[in-house]
DNA sequence: CTACGGTCTGTAGTAACTACAGACTCAAGG
DNA sequence: CCTTGAGTCTGTAGTTACTACAGACCGTAG
């Protein structure tokens, strides 16, 4: 059988290591409603699993990537499905899809930038810097 | 000969919406030194030309990247050049470099997951969405 | 020459966190 | 059992990166 690590219960501070979240992060995202309100001890504790390690892991991931919290939760309303219909679902994931597109085309232009500054600067005092011109066109 | 156009002097409200900026944000990132302070008029108007246009876009568009305001200062002084050797120079670059590539890496996994969340959305309801596993690993 | 729109400065407000204060919980040690 | 220290709880205050507003000044069209 499969081990039995995907049970595991983590307390707040866990999760946070494992995210690399900052702990009062956690909270927050809790208060804003990305993140569900977790299941409590007895006593009050939050405890949480490994759906809560991914979901966090996303967010923090996408707000990395440039997208706001409404975007964030655009996104995870998707996942989360429920109220919408296919066709809802389909027109807001293809705006995410060329948002997400242009965002890689921008990145690229600025790959190639650095790569090529990158392979200039062996040696030499930098060039006349093509940076900006490549990026701000 | 080229045309004249380059010369072009814009005070702020058009540069804003040149860039898509909010008006305030422009002072914003001059009082932060991410912008240079513009020359004035004799009374006191800022005047922008299109260095100021371009550095702004870049700044912007890094920012909807999600770049911080510091990874930004750091491309920028690539720009700006100055005090730096070249071995300072190209061991950043790699280092954006690396942090660019990370980031296509990552946005390219949420478009293959996107473009396959919109095709399989053709009509039906929404399977098990595999969004968060694809990009929370 | 005045109306009205744009600009100036400083300051206050907002979004998305981040840190702190004071009370409670819990496992380990004595 | 009791203490002690580390972790958690809540509410609130502070920070960063903007964004909006207030009151005064500039500038040009009628």
């Amino acid at each position: 059988m499969a081990d039995h690590v995907s049970g595991k219960r983590l307390q707040r501070a866990e999760l946070a290591r494992h995210t690399g979240c900052n702990l009062e992060t956690i909270r927050y995202y809790e208060k804003t409603g990305m993140m569900p309100d977790p299941p409590r001890t007895a006593s009050g504790y939050r405890v949480y699993d490994d759906a809560h390690i991914s979901r966090l892991r996303f967010i923090l991931r996408a707000r990395e990537l440039g997208f706001s919290i409404e975007q964030i939760r655009g996104l995870l309303e998707l996942v989360d499905g429920g109220t919408q219909t296919c066709a809802e679902v389909k027109e807001r994931t293809e705006q995410h899809l060329a948002d997400v597109r242009a965002k890689i085309d921008d990145l690229k232009r600025i790959e190639k930038v650095l790569a090529t500054t990158a392979a200039q600067c062996s040696g030499e005092d930098i060039p006349e810097c093509p940076v900006l011109e490549a990026l701000a066109s």
